[in-house]
DNA sequence: GTAACTGCAAACCTTTTGCAGCTTG
DNA sequence: CAAGCTGCAAAAGGTTTGCAGTTAC
């Protein structure tokens, strides 16, 4: 099973111990393109093994964050976090002040700035996030 | 004093009473270039009245969001959100995962990427908030 | 076998809310 | 004066922590 030992080699190159509960996390993780919230990891990890604790998740996202593996943001419009897979490629989003409707975008410009900004400033850049905000042509509307 | 009229003039148009204490906390929002959270408004505000209380600052900064006036994010590292102005123009931010160490950058290839975004989406824009994530010159050696 | 991880419960910090009194236009 | 804003205190929501028992290497 080459997926299993792909995530198993990414834990051991990152010294991250395998454990039942780190794995279930970042499988969860991967299923999701846009951030999660911690509530959202533990709802799901519930239906699989409903032992798992919440500090437990917390505690691994903390774990994954620093190593590199994850992003933390927070969820638009909400006071929580939000965890995302540190992919190579990712997406963007235009989220309405409003009504906290989102859109994915589909262009980045900026690969080249975050070569630029490797060659200025010698940061070991991992990723970037972009949000622009703004109202959605059905808030627009109803509200002047 | 132009200043002053200026201001009741923004927020008039946007049709936001003035009062002390929202004044108070605009003119503090003036002052910071990057993200202020909740608690470093109240403090300065306490500076020069001490009465105003902190769910008074959050709900004044509630308003200022739903008007346009405000961006909301949070503060890296915290779990707090952090409020800037939502000035036309903007500054970026390059941020160590490590030790939260903030690097502005002076450079923005997005305007025209909004401009795109308008036309295709037909949102009204209001501002956009990037950030690029890694590790500094000092964390990158440090940690391996 | 040992160091690191996990579950549990309690503490902590940030944000929201109801209400009574006060201010602004 | 009326509508809306503010201070206070209490509640709610999200996150962190200490400890004792368990697990991975």
């Amino acid at each position: 099973m080459p997926q299993q030992s792909n995530k198993q080699k990414l834990f051991a190159s990152k010294g991250i111990k395998s454990t039942k509960q780190r794995n279930m996390v970042f499988d969860i993780l991967e299923e999701f393109e846009t951030p999660v919230s911690v509530e959202q990891i533990h709802l799901k990890l519930s239906e699989v093994d409903s032992t798992v604790n919440m500090s437990t998740v917390y505690r691994i996202l903390e774990v994954f964050v620093n190593k590199g593996l994850v992003l933390k943001t927070n969820i638009m419009g909400t006071n929580s976090a939000g965890f995302i897979l540190n992919r190579l490629e990712h997406k963007h989003q235009l989220v309405c002040l409003k009504c906290n409707k989102i859109v994915p975008i589909n262009k980045c410009p900026l690969n080249k700035l975050e070569q630029l900004m490797r060659e200025e400033t010698d940061f070991e850049i991992m990723g970037h996030k972009l949000e622009v905000f703004g109202y959605c042509p059905d808030c627009k509307e109803r509200d002047k």
